[in-house]
DNA sequence: GGTAGTTTTCGCCTATGGAGCGAAAACCTC
DNA sequence: GAGGTTTTCGCTCCATAGGCGAAAACTACC
């Protein structure tokens, strides 16, 4: 489970209180039942440690099937990105906390990979896709998602690039709200959504297309 | 598994001789053994059908869950996408065959999903890796590629594009050698080859990337 | 009320990569 | 040598991304 707070983006880990790799940090995630399914499994998991119906995107990355990856046991994982909007502030446990990807502790099994793994299918993603509508609260100025996505891509986006791709491509939609200016004062900002809150792909950069 | 064979795009197919789906076509594939990687396994129940050297490129597609998705039992299934160059004829059983992805028979499973699914990642990674180099053989004109562009695509593409884009990004590498001219004349073509025969991602088209 | 400061937005320009098209190159056969 | 075929190259056009500065719209302070 990914979010962007306090300006980076960060994931939500569990200080494991079982071996293997008894007290060091893990993805949450659990066995799978009988007759489940992968991502029922996820979100049964998931609801565990918070609301699951704040997330808003989840996607499966990769089955994990080295058997090393657990010392005592032969055992497979399938890996799942999960997205939570920023807006949302998740009631977790005690023993779960969010942590900076940039900055990741020791972690438990091949989880660092995962991360790691998820955070380049979020890059990627953000490029050709309109995956942002899961990190973004439902209305936003473009100053507010261009936050999202520098603490995503971990470089930084030009404002006026990201309004005009994301308008021409159709992506976004003015609400035709205005937010009130800060304490600062400035040019009230133009409020935006997202015109659909599904994965789609823009295929505008599908390179050797059909001609014509 | 995958290779241009024809013109076309084709996928190897088994007839199975075991329930459920007695009879029907399906992809090969087995039980996955304790203490085995998923690709070890894959590789090893396809070393039953071909030889597997003349694989060159594998890779990951999706985990399948559905537990309906076996009429008989609970039995989850990690899809993978191989590539075979268009150039190798490999020995199969009798009870396998190549069927045109375009034109595929009832499928055992969801393996007609699987196979869909196969071919939008072939489609998508053309566009921006070097992927194409599982599908053509070591050496290659221009036109040859095309070909197989254009079998895996389903659109035409033009020679002068394809030849232009691969060599800008740097792709593709001059061998220097001529291949004759048929019988009907022309201008001798040069040959090709793959710079690198790894999966290698093209960032050209990465969009908002890093100013500077 | 005017001026300075802040933030957002818009317009203009440039750079880059893709596509189309026609001509030139290099070969064959008759 | 003429005509046909295939490959390759060069020129032009177009679409999209990116950079930059000015204008717009507001607050705060004097």
């Amino acid at each position: 489970m990914l979010q962007v707070r306090e300006g980076r983006l960060q994931v939500l880990l569990w200080e494991r209180a079982r071996k293997p790799f008894l007290g060091a940090w893990s993805l949450p995630g659990g066995y799978l039942e009988p007759g489940e399914t992968l991502e029922q499994s996820i979100r049964g998991h998931l609801a565990q440690k918070v609301d699951v119906r704040e997330l808003a995107h989840l996607e499966q990355l990769e089955t994990l099937s080295d058997p090393k990856r657990n010392p005592l046991e032969w055992e497979l994982a399938t890996a799942y990105l999960g997205l939570v909007p920023a807006d949302l502030d998740p009631v977790v446990p005690e023993d779960t906390r969010w942590h900076p990807v940039s900055r990741l502790p020791e972690l438990a099994y091949d989880h660092r990979a995962i991360v790691l793994a998820g955070r380049e299918r979020l890059r990627a993603k953000l490029s050709y896709t309109n995956i942002a509508f899961a990190l973004a609260q439902p209305v936003f100025t473009i100053s507010e998602l261009r936050e999202l996505y520098v603490a995503a891509l971990g470089h930084e986006v030009s404002a006026t690039n990201l309004q005009r791709v994301l308008l021409r491509r159709g992506v976004l939609e003015a609400t035709g709200e205005r937010r009130e200016p800060g304490r600062a004062g400035g040019r009230p900002a133009a409020c935006y959504r997202f015109r659909s809150r599904r994965l789609e792909i823009t295929d505008q950069f599908a390179v050797l297309r059909p001609p014509g």
